[in-house]
DNA sequence: CTGAAAGCGCTTACAG
DNA sequence: CTGAAAGCGCTTACAG
């Protein structure tokens, strides 16, 4: 079972040095074309396995990104950080990377204990998907190595961030629908629970400036407690034509809510969202909404975080990754328009 | 930035040896408790992180264990693999180890590569999650390394495999909607197209034998093509009482197309699920169906793995991970019960 | 073109 | 209780 053929085994039955080998197999300079063959086939034949660890080693780097994601960020209805640590993953591999995952448990991040692979040297940079609490964020900044926030981003940290671009994504769908006619628009969420929530509705806010409408009070609709937990939303009276909501999620909520109240969608009203996620086609008209682009999102990470561990100087700030707003059945068009 | 402080750094500063740096790090015996301390301190003083590397190197062993899930489960609407590996990487955990995630390419698949952590020795173990093609197994089979198959299982294969146990959960989920009076009980499932979804019916056949019910072909029903994308499922004429479907999301569409179709669940017909995933919540009325015990599948995964590796003879062939009944609102009890 | 030597950071015998 | 030596599997720099 256990294979344990070494470049000196090969060099043995071969009569020639580790060296060779090494240079054969790492197709280097320095060895006839001749011998170069022949050690790769005995290599093949002997099944031989090059074994990383040593390089590591050598190199003093393990070869593995830390992807630590929040524990609360995993629930059942939640694939979206999985689903980005998965893209994440795949990325690495062109480096000759890998990624290990760690969920960060409340525990944990309460007592601000640092992940073990921190500890043992395990990951050469962190890529922190997920937002954690601000003292949290602290202790991160003292680890000695490369890391990157994706998904949130902190005012006071001198750390680099890779976000998507709450701010003009939704601010895109706000004009979006009052193109389509709409002036009594609703934004649906807690703006003070975290940065997305918040951002997406100062987009929503420029683009009623931008149009002259101003901003209800009434219609800056609550979706959640402060631990995040989704709450009952209540409806203003009257109506407003249209809901901006934050997430699809909440649209898809809200839509249930609104269509047991007796109101159609969108005839009586119009909704969108954000994310596009499994919520936005669930939703029954389909939501238009703006869809994350968490592929380049998880690319942006990968980039530079890989570009931070060749030069651990490198900054880059936030980086936003645009959107693109998909467009469904949840939207009217308003007569007269 | 650069943290490369070692134990012989810390051995200098002591004019110790880093013999005993080690054995006092490592709380073995040998060193007077007043060095051993003075180490201690000294080491978190000076900010002295393990290498993990050095002691993989010394054990031959790389600490990580590949999972390996092929790509086509790895669709936006399903995070129940995803969601296993979230489980499998925290439990490794506990014995040390750390999990790399690994998707298995459609190509890579069809062209029988095996994954580079298997070459570059990047990994002691693997755990494959979720079916792969037949030569494809047999080329994993190859591996001089310890596998374990989570979620599938091959009837050729000298394979041990995790998996849920999806004929006893179906007989009893049947049992349930008979106990309740149905006796026209339609399958929904290719049964062709999994292993899976064929235990599932004939834990379902089991159940109407064992009542004396016989089996009508016209009530099983295809849900999937091939390739196992979802078809238009047919509607018997007339309908049936009761639907067992392979998954909850089956049960999702189902229960959408009957209602479209002017039925009302659970009155006209009950519907039953498997998996107890988000569709089983999502759907309206929210449905009784098998719950999989994700947790418990990881768990033996995990413990069989390290098993493996501590003892490469060792054997558990297929163990099943029993499932339970959740019991929501999709079932109607048959008057005259 | 080929190889002897040294080193990456630890640990495991073994000796004192 | 303490430490010198050797080794895990590679690679780099240097010498021939």
């Amino acid at each position: 079972m256990k294979n344990n053929v070494t470049m000196r085994d090969i060099a043995k039955k071969l009569s020639v040095s580790t060296v060779t080998v090494s240079k054969a197999l790492g197709d280097k300079e320095g060895v006839s074309e001749e011998l170069k063959a022949k050690i790769k086939n005995l290599a093949t034949e002997m099944n031989y396995r090059y074994n990383t660890t040593a390089k590591s080693m050598k190199d003093g780097l393990s070869y593995n990104i830390g992807v630590i994601i929040p524990e609360r960020f995993t629930g059942v209805s939640q694939s979206f950080y999985l689903r980005i640590y998965q893209h994440i993953s795949r990325l690495l591999e062109n480096y000759g990377y890998y990624g290990i995952l760690n969920i960060l448990n409340s525990e944990d991040e309460e007592q601000l204990n640092l992940p073990r692979i921190y500890y043992e040297k395990k990951v050469d940079g962190i890529i922190v998907l997920g937002q954690v609490n601000k003292a949290y964020i602290d202790i991160i900044e003292t680890m000695q190595l490369p890391k990157i926030f994706t998904d949130f981003y902190d005012e006071h940290a001198d750390i680099d961030s890779v976000i998507t671009d709450n701010f003009y994504g939704s601010y895109e769908i706000t004009n979006y629908l009052i193109q389509n006619g709409h002036c009594e628009i609703a934004y649906v969420g807690n703006i003070h629970s975290t940065s997305s929530i918040q951002d997406r509705f100062l987009g929503y806010y420029k683009s009623l400036l931008e149009h002259n409408i101003p901003l209800n009070q009434l219609l800056i609709l609550n979706d959640r407690d402060d631990k995040g937990i989704f709450i009952d939303i209540e409806l203003p009276n009257p109506l407003p034509t249209a809901f901006v909501c934050n997430c699809d999620q909440v649209a898809y909520l809200l839509t249930e809510k609104l269509i047991e109240n007796g109101f159609q969608i969108p005839q009586d009203c119009s909704i969108v969202g954000f994310d596009n996620d499994i919520y936005a086609t669930l939703s029954s008209p389909p939501l238009t909404t703006v869809e994350v682009d968490i592929e380049q999102m998880a690319n942006t990470s990968v980039n530079s975080i890989m570009e931070k561990i060749k030069n651990p100087d490198k900054r880059f700030g936030r980086v936003l990754v645009q959107g693109k707003i998909i467009y469904r059945d949840s939207v009217q068009a308003l007569i007269g328009t």
